[in-house]
RNA sequence: GGAUGGGUGGGUGAGUGGCUGAAACCAUCGGUUUGCUAAACCGACGUACGGGUAAACCCUGUACCGCGGGUUCGAAUCCCGCCCCAUCCGCCA
C-alpha cells in the first residue's frame, strides 16, 4: 500500500498517477478520505497518550503512597483513575476506528504508476516497447497447434489432467515431462550465473505472508485455500519469496537482494477462460523459475532493466521470436509502479503468448511488510522490490512445439540439449 | 493425533505485580591503547506511531517481552482463549 506520508506530501503525483489507471474525480476522492482520516487518527493518538500518560504517572503516585501506608490518600488517586480511564476507553475506541479505517482505504488504493507509463484504459494500449524486427519462423504446411502436438507425440495430456484433478491440470509424459524438467533447470542455471541465490520456499503460504505482497486482501480470489488450515497454494514464487525478507532491517551495503525459485504455480483464474485459451496457454498449474530482488530506491529502475536483459537473453538462447511490452496503467498490475511484459510468437496459433512479466513495485509491497533497509547514517528506509518471471513454463513450451515443428520432428533448440538429452522430439519418444 | 516443556531485544539468557523498554554476556559499531593484528579498557547499540515544528545528527509522549482478551490504581510477571516451537510416543515419504 502507498504511505500515507507519500500521499500528504506528493499529492499531486499520486493523483496525476491514478488517473493514469483511469481513476475518476469522484474516485480520487479517496485521498482527501485517507488525509482526513489520518488526521483523526492522529488526533485521538495525541490525546490518548496522553491520558495513558497521566494514569501512569498515578498509578506510580499510589505505588509510592501505598508503600509510605499512606492508604486513604491512595483511595482518592485510584477514583481519579477511574475516571481517566473512562475517558481512556472511549478515545481508544475513537482510535482503534480511524486506525481501521485508514488501513480500509489505503487497501483500496493502487499503486502510483511511475511518470514513464503510459495513460491507457486495457491491454490494447500497452507500448511496444521492443519490437522483433527478425522474420518470424516458417512452418510446413501440416503444422499444427501445440495441443495437437502434444497428442500426435503424447507429451501432456488433458484429459488424464481431468481424471485426476480437473480442467487445466494437464499432465506431461514423456518427451514432454523432460523437455519441461529441462527448462526449468536451464532457467535455475541462467538465475544463478546471473548472481541470484537459488531458494525452494513452501508452496504454501499462511494469511501474514499473501499480504505482504499483496494478494490479500487483493486477488484472494485468484488464489486457492486450503480453508481449513488457512493457508493459500501460491500463485507464484514471488509470494514466499518476498516474504522472506519481510520485517527485516537490511543493511544498505548488503543491496541488492536477489533471490531466484523454481515453484510451481496455482491459478484459479476464475472467470478467465474464453476462446482463446486452449492447451497451455493457460492452466491452473503450471512451472515457473522466479527471479525477485530487493533494491535501493536510488537504483530499482536501472535494476528493472538489467532483469529485462535477463529475461531477453534467455529468450534468445532459445531462438525464440519475443517482444516487450511496457504495460499502459489500466493493464498494470495493482500493486506495480511498472511493469514490462515479454511475449513469445507462438507461430501454428498465430499469436503472441505472454511468457514473463517483469515489475517494479517500488515501495509499495514493503511499505505491507515493512521490509526495510538501514543506510550508512543510520536512518531507516523502505526498501524496493521488484520480480519477473525468467520464465514461465507452459506457453514457453507451447511457442516452442509450435516453432520448431518440422516433419521429422520437433527439433529443441540448441541451449536445451544437454539438459534434455534429445535434440527432437519424435514419434517414438527416442530423440 | 497423544504427552510434556517452552515462546523475553540481532543471539544466549535473567526477570513472578510498581524503581523493567527490560540485568548480564555475546555479536555489532565508535574510541583509547598498540609496530600491525589480537587482547584489554571506555562508550554506543530496538522498533512503530504521535507531539514540540515545516524540517533536524534535538527534546518529548505512548505502545510493543508469541497473538487476543480479562483482573488490578498499576501486568513481561496473575487469569482465560488462541497460535507457534521443541522433545518423546504414534503414524509416515
Amino acid at each position: 500500500m502507498l504511505q500515507v506520508k507519500v500521499i500528504r506530501d506528493d499529492k499531486k503525483r499520486i493523483i496525476n498517477g491514478l488517473r493514469k489507471r483511469n481513476w475518476s474525480a469522484q474516485q480520487l476522492k479517496v485521498l482527501d478520505q485517507i488525509l482526513d482520516t489520518d488526521d483523526k487518527r492522529r488526533a485521538a493518538q495525541k490525546d490518548l497518550d496522553d491520558l495513558k500518560s497521566e494514569t501512569k504517572q498515578l498509578s506510580n503516585q499510589i505505588g509510592q503512597l501505598m508503600g509510605q501506608g499512606k492508604k486513604s490518600e491512595a483511595e482518592a488517586l485510584k477514583a481519579r483513575v477511574g475516571t481517566i480511564k473512562e475517558q481512556t476507553k472511549v478515545l481508544e475506541e475513537q482510535f482503534n476506528s480511524a486506525k481501521d479505517a485508514l488501513d480500509e482505504l489505503l487497501y483500496t488504493v493502487p499503486n502510483c504508476p511511475h511518470k514513464s507509463v503510459p495513460k491507457g484504459k486495457s491491454s490494447e494500449d500497452n507500448k511496444v516497447f521492443r519490437n522483433w524486427n527478425k522474420p518470424f519462423p516458417t512452418l510446413p504446411s501440416d503444422a499444427v497447434p501445440h495441443w495437437d502436438l502434444g497428442k500426435k507425440y503424447q507429451l501432456f495430456d488433458f484429459e488424464l489432467g481431468v481424471k485426476l484433478t480437473g480442467a487445466g491440470f494437464p499432465v506431461y509424459r514423456g518427451q514432454g515431462a523432460k523437455l519441461q524438467r529441462a527448462l526449468i533447470q536451464f532457467f535455475l542455471d541462467q538465475a544463478i550465473k546471473a548472481g541470484f541465490e537459488e531458494v525452494i520456499p513452501p508452496l504454501l503460504v499462511n494469511t501474514d505472508t499473501a499480504r505482504g505482497t499483496g494478494q490479500l486482501p487483493d486477488k484472494e480470489a485468484q488464489m486457492y485455500t486450503c480453508e481449513r488450515d488457512e493457508l493459500y497454494l501460491i500463485p507464484t514464487a514471488e509470494v514466499p519469496v518476498t516474504n522472506i525478507l519481510r520485517n527485516e532491517i537490511i543493511p544498505e551495503k548488503n543491496l541488492p537482494i536477489k533471490m531466484t525459485a523454481y515453484t510451481p504455480c496455482f491459478r484459479r483464474e476464475a472467470g478467465a477462460w474464453g476462446a482463446d485459451v486452449r492447451g497451455l496457454n493457460r492452466v491452473h498449474q503450471f512451472d515457473k523459475v522466479e527471479i525477485v530482488q530487493v533494491e535501493h530506491p536510488d537504483r530499482s529502475y536501472k535494476t528493472l532493466q538489467q532483469m529485462l536483459g535477463h529475461v531477453s537473453r534467455i529468450l534468445n538462447k532459445l531462438e525464440l521470436p519475443y517482444r516487450i511490452l511496457l504495460l499502459c496503467g489500466g493493464d498494470t498490475g495493482f500493486s506495480a509502479a511498472k511493469t514490462f511484459d515479454f511475449e513469445v510468437w507462438a507461430a501454428a496459433q498465430q499469436r503472441w503468448l505472454e511468457v514473463s512479466s517483469v515489475s517494479n513495485f517500488e515501495a509499495f509491497q514493503s511499505n505491507r511488510m515493512q521490509l526495510r533497509y538501514r543506510d550508512a547514517d543510520g536512518k531507516i528506509n523502505l526498501a524496493h522490490t521488484l520480480n519477473g518471471s525468467a520464465l514461465a513454463l507452459a506457453r514457453i513450451v507451447a511457442a516452442l512445439l509450435e516453432n520448431n515443428q518440422t516433419p521429422e520432428g520437433i527439433q529443441i533448440p540448441k541451449a536445451l540439449w544437454k539438459y534434455t538429452g534429445f535434440k527432437q522430439i519424435t514419434l517414438n519418444g527416442k530423440g
